[in-house]
DNA sequence: TGTACATCAGTGAACGCGCGTTCACTGATGTAC
DNA sequence: TGTACATCAGTGAACGCGCGTTCACTGATGTAC
């Protein structure tokens, strides 16, 4: 790629070369800024550095633009789940400890995919790639779930889907409520300190560990 | 249409007589409809019935008009979670039992209430009294859990501050992740009975209920 | 009780602006021969 | 290797639209006397 792109994304001639990827990104920087409703298609192309038309010739709306975003957000966050999890070694508790951070890790990280994922909106069953990978990030945090439950008693074992629900339920929560805007709702302590002594107490409530404090 | 204003809210004559309320109103029912970004003040105003300059009579920005419903909407869910601890009656369990049911009530049935106070963006620190109506809200939460912590062993109490913070967060996420968007993520139960069997499973994690399945 | 007047809430016309979208175009790239 | 041509990505001008906001206005209400 000789005439090559340079690393911001910006243009270089009259053919952009890559812009898909940079309208991608550009979005992305706009929703982390101003939010999922923060910006216009046009707004879009002027930061890509391309004429208002241009982008038509990649995506037919500022949802599906999202949609492409919230995509890529869940496929990065599914690997990302996975990394950490890392079959659960050295120990399944250690492993599903850092699945916990490296929730909070990413909504702190990637704002852009993390919001275009969750607060944007977008209907899931509406695009079915995107469920796809909507449902391979929850199938991360179900394998972590499933591997943990086996370390619990055969007759008092919960769902694990229910448990990823309520693991996912209360990452989600800290996120939006003490990490957003850190000055919301008051917490007496982190996000990363709060989500994980929730779910140390939840996992204790499962008898999944001992109540040694 | 005698100078009493109809039930809708709309106008009766050339003086509204009770715009402002007619606004929130508006807004609100908008907001549940679009999200917290899907009207503009002159929509706000077609909907009231009254001329797109009327609303400035009364709030100087959209913004404004929002932290309004904000503000009743944190006294009306203060009120609600109030009501349903009940001074911890009957038993303080099943009071916070009452409590957790009582936020998914609110979300489900004042989604532009919820919407406005949550999804909004709004910052809790522009607006002295809208602070003081979310930590209101915030203290009725904690009332309930500091009796609730009374019954743990006196070595072993967790702070209220913290539990509350845990109940929020996984509250808000059920709401936002299952409540919702019915199917967006995928749960194996319904949300109300999601939110209580993961606060069943917190709340045996403290110790302060017992093992019983 | 009636009248004059001040106050105030809502009007409607006007403006400039940015957006979404279309369109014929143009210039760069790739490919067949 | 060179040439002709097809394809395709981006242009830029144009349009209609709804919005935010201002403004002098008007008509209803309340009040002083």
């Amino acid at each position: 790629m000789t005439p090559s792109e340079d690393t911001s994304g910006r243009r270089r001639g009259y053919h952009h070369g890559n812009l898909r990827e940079a309208l991608v990104t550009a979005a992305l920087k706009l929703i982390a800024e101003k939010g999922p409703h923060g910006f216009s298609f046009a707004e879009v192309a002027r930061e890509a550095g391309v004429s208002p038309a241009a982008p038509y010739r990649h995506f037919p709306s500022r949802e599906a633009l999202i949609a492409e975003a919230a995509l890529r957000g869940f496929g990065l966050f599914a690997d990302l789940l996975d990394d950490a999890w890392n079959s659960g070694k050295p120990s399944p508790l250690a492993a599903f400890g850092k699945v916990g951070r490296a929730y909070l890790a990413f909504a702190r990280h990637e704002p852009g995919y993390y919001i275009a994922m969750f607060e944007a909106g977008l209907d899931l069953d509406a695009d079915p790639a995107l469920r796809a990978e909507a449902e391979r990030a929850q199938g991360a945090m179900r394998r972590a779930a499933e591997a943990l439950i086996e370390r619990a008693a055969p007759e008092k074992r919960p769902l694990a889907r229910m448990m990823s629900a309520h693991i996912w339920a209360m990452s989600h929560g800290v996120v939006e409520l003490f990490a957003r805007n850190s000055a919301g709702l008051g917490a007496p302590i982190s996000p990363e300190d709060l989500l994980e002594s929730g779910t140390l107490v939840y996992l204790r409530g499962l008898g999944l560990i001992q109540g040694e404090d």
